[in-house]
RNA sequence: GGAACGGUGGCAGAGUGGACGAAUGCAGCCGCCUUGAAAGCGGCCGGCCGCAAGGCUCGGGGGUUCGAAUCCCUCCCGUUCCGCCA
């Protein structure tokens, strides 16, 4: 959520940033949360001032039977009750008002940073780093990985699709070998300050609030009605929360976190897109990174998840180049973005791998994530202040399995595994037909 | 899934309708004492919203009442026992 309290002290700064993104629709929400907030606000001084004269009438009361004057004391009960009554409708209008205005905010997107790129589409997505590596693929290279991982008796999904149903993957022998390796290449690549969590893969409502997801979302995520639950589609979502509720001390900032994770899309919207091999689907494997940090700690630790997703990607030999999302394109939560493609010479397209966000405070006003400061003296200074947080695919398996096919398939339909990876591997060097 | 007992401030733990936003202890903060520290002594000390007045907060929600931590309903969570299970 953004800051209410922006709506009464800098509307005009509000609409102006959030119109960068490029809907007039949501200036309405804008428009009108502002007025119903300015009416929460009357309302709410309306009914706390009733509920103070009950409060001082209730102890008055009580004082007076204590001294036996039960006259004086039933002639204020009346007085209170009828003020009772006042008070149930005053806080049943407040209740209606500040519900609607919940959920209006719920559905306003965060305000982009001043630097992020104006645009209106992805079209307009600046790159702004690369391409490093080759992007004029040899004849051998141009083979869809669906073809050469099928061949190689790697990948199954027809089987995968009798399982479970269409845009659901199975590897197999190296293959399952070779999503694990990067998994494990994943965490061991960022274990140097990152915690490592295995967190719930079924997630609260409520938790599912908190990253953004809901309410707007809901028809992306898979859910377990019976149980109020829902799979996650990022490991983001439970890490986000692991500190809801709670109010941090600043020393323990940045709290940096990474989880390996399965990650579970509907693709609602994208049915008889990539259908094919593994560019969609609907469970993959993700290692993801996150940090929880004070708001001046948010900037270099964006650029530091950057270029640790840029490492991954290019110590697998991989062409690759980082594009900065525009306004037009973000994210509901992200206030600054920037995604990693890699170039699939098989498809011959640049696929996106890994998108590293900013959500400045977003996230964490709706997860309740707060933190205090200390001042020189190690003194705690009063109020709390909402984090920031950050996150970012480390390393998403399936396209990067793809591109790694397509990139290092040699002549015989063989493909050779990176050196990175074969410690992983149990030393496989290729990976090799297995007929 | 069944049964029993629980859920109170950072922690432990009192409180069964009014002087309770909440005893007491620990932790924390300030001061005294001390060369320094510990001990001791005195004082302060939950959180959220609000410029303030004030409001809210004893797991969540609802109800009874002039008034609820306390009574009633409901949901959630925990512990123990039984059942089931990897």
């Amino acid at each position: 959520m953004i800051d209410q309290r922006l709506l009464r002290t800098d509307l005009d700064g509000v609409r102006a940033s959030l119109a960068r993104r490029g809907s007039a629709s949501l200036l309405d929400d804008v428009d009108a949360a502002a007025e119903l907030d300015t009416r929460l606000i009357d309302i709410t001084a309306r009914r706390d001032a009733i509920r103070a004269r009950v409060n001082t009438i209730s102890k008055e009361v009580g004082q007076l039977r204590r001294d036996g004057n039960t006259v004086a004391a039933e002639a204020l009960q009346t007085e209170s009750r009828e003020l009772g009554d006042d008070e149930r409708s005053l806080a049943a209008e407040h209740d209606v008002v500040s519900t609607t205005l919940r959920n209006l905010l719920l559905g306003i997107p965060n305000l982009p940073h001043p630097d992020a790129p104006d645009g209106t589409g992805d079209v307009d997505n600046p790159v702004v780093k690369g391409p490093i590596g080759p992007t004029d693929a040899a004849e051998r290279l141009r083979v869809p990985h669906w073809e050469t991982a099928t061949q190689l008796g790697v990948l199954d999904n027809e089987r995968a699709v009798k399982i479970s149903g269409a845009m659901f993957t199975m590897q197999r022998g190296a293959g399952a070998t070779l999503v694990r390796a990067l998994c494990q290449y994943g965490l061991d690549l960022n274990a140097d300050v990152h915690e490592e969590v295995r967190p719930p893969s079924l997630v609260t409502s409520a938790t599912l609030t908190a990253t953004g997801q809901l309410p707007k979302f809901a028809d992306d995520a898979y859910a377990i009605e019976r149980d109020d639950l829902w799979c996650i589609p990022t490991a983001e979502v439970p890490l986000t929360s692991i500190y809801a509720d709670e109010t941090l001390d600043d020393t323990r900032l940045p709290i940096r976190m990474m989880a390996h994770s399965a990650s579970y899309r509907r693709e609602a919207g994208s049915a008889g897109r990539d259908t094919r091999g593994m560019l969609r689907a609907h469970e993959f494997d993700k290692v993801e990174i996150l940090a929880l940090a004070m708001p001046e700690q948010a900037p270099a630790l964006l650029d530091d998840m950057v270029a640790r997703a840029e490492r991954a990607i290019a110590g697998l030999g991989l062409t690759y180049r980082i594009i900065e999302i525009c306004t037009g394109d973000m994210g509901q939560s992200h206030h600054r973005s920037f995604d990693i493609e890699v170039y699939a010479p098989g498809v011959d397209a640049w696929l996106e791998v890994s998108s590293i966000s900013w959500f400045s405070d977003y996230q964490a006003r709706r997860a309740n994530i707060r933190f205090r400061r200390h001042d020189a003296d190690g003194k705690p200074v009063k109020g709390t202040e909402y984090v920031h947080t950050l996150n970012g695919s480390a390393l998403a398996v399936p396209r990067v399995w793809a591109a790694i096919i397509e990139t290092h398939r040699n002549d015989d339909g063989s493909v050779t595994v990176p050196e990175v990876l074969r410690p992983y591997m149990r030393g496989i060097e290729r990976i090799e037909s297995r007929s």
